[in-house]
DNA sequence: AACTTGACTAATTCTTTTAAAAAATCAAAA
DNA sequence: TTTTGATTTTTTAAAAGAATTAGTCAAGTT
């Protein structure tokens, strides 16, 4: 009954991630997410080793979805302007949508990089390489010149990350995770950083 | 004997500088500073009100100390891509030489924004606004087109904040200031940043 | 044999207390 | 006006104990 046993697998991901996206990782206890279930405490230790793995497992899910919506668009084959705008949009909506999930990640990272840092550091890895591929067609289409295209993604995906910090560090809201307004903010910043990036790889 | 005033305040603040700048502000006590001067701790409350206005004149100092190299060498007249390359890289000696004095307030700011943000929210401004006049300067050598300059230069100096996070993010030391090792790493894509983002601005 | 549980242990977090250290004040002197 | 020693107030640090929660395990069910 391997099929039964990934259903499982999935209706515990599904539940923990919505308390986590909820009250966040540190406020739900795995009590909780038995209660929510009507499981067991021990089982749900039977389907995931600790409670971090059960965390990072969900945040996959989170950015797998993430990832496919860019990839579905990308085959609608636009030009690689649209398909950043895109990914940087559809990007935030799922942050906003699952708040307190990345909340954590954030503030732990900070907390102790090293530890976290193991768990959270293959999803950037995820996205860079992601925009890799996105500027390759961008190359491809002779709409942009590069050479190096880990090195730029990697650029490209730093300046939007800077793009939140700095925003942060402006509103000085209580916490450095964004309030749902600023998400807005930092939405457009990051279009229009898109646009000058861009913009600086443009060949011609 | 106005003139003397200057003159203590002036050692306190070198002093303090020396000691920030080494052991950071929470591991510096208003009394070895007091001890290095050979003045009595009272002392340097007559002069700064607190130990907080102290650090915040000390980075206010080291802060005017930045611009103003920058400022010199604009003075040059090169081009906006030399200016911006030297405001990066002597921005980054100065963090290194004076490294805990800068890891504080960054310490500070992501556990109470709030209270700190207001302190070193004034010097991001500041730095901002050096990076608009480049820029203008840039314009009216007719290298680069802007509309909006204070738009446009704090998209800049989020960028660049963009390269410190983004390495500590995935270098993993213990804090989140960057070891000496790790600004070589930041400046070199600082650099890069800085080309590609005014090419991004090209006028043709 | 794969799955599930209640009862148990171990680790962590959350107070509370107390002692030490350091910030900040102040009356008085130079 | 400038300077200090002595004093007070705040912060920080460590320790101890209680309470919550993560994680384990032997035994039971399907």
């Amino acid at each position: 009954m391997s099929k039964n046993v990934d259903v499982k697998r999935a209706k515990i991901l599904d539940v923990a991630k919505r308390r986590f996206a909820h009250f966040g990782m540190a406020k739900t206890t795995m009590a909780e997410i038995a209660k929510d279930l009507s499981f067991s405490k021990a089982l749900l230790y039977y389907y995931f080793p600790d409670k971090h793995s059960l965390y990072t497992a969900v945040l996959e899910h989170v950015v797998n979805e993430m990832l496919s919506r860019v990839e579905v668009y990308m085959k609608k084959a636009m030009g690689v302007e649209g398909i950043l705008l895109y990914a940087v949009e559809s990007r935030m909506t799922i942050m906003r949508e699952n708040y307190n999930l990345f909340e954590y990640s954030s503030s732990q990272f900070i907390q102790n990089p090293g530890e976290m840092g193991k768990n959270i550091g293959p999803f950037f890895e995820r996205i860079r390489d992601q925009y890799s591929r996105i500027l390759k067609k961008g190359v491809e289409n002779e709409e942009i010149e590069v050479d190096d295209f880990n090195e730029t993604a990697e650029l490209l995906l730093f300046s939007l990350m800077g793009m939140r910090v700095g925003i942060l560090s402006k509103d000085l809201n209580d916490c450095l995770f964004p309030t749902p307004d600023e998400f807005d903010l930092i939405l457009t910043k990051q279009q229009k950083m898109v646009k000058i990036f861009l913009r600086g790889l443009r060949s011609n």
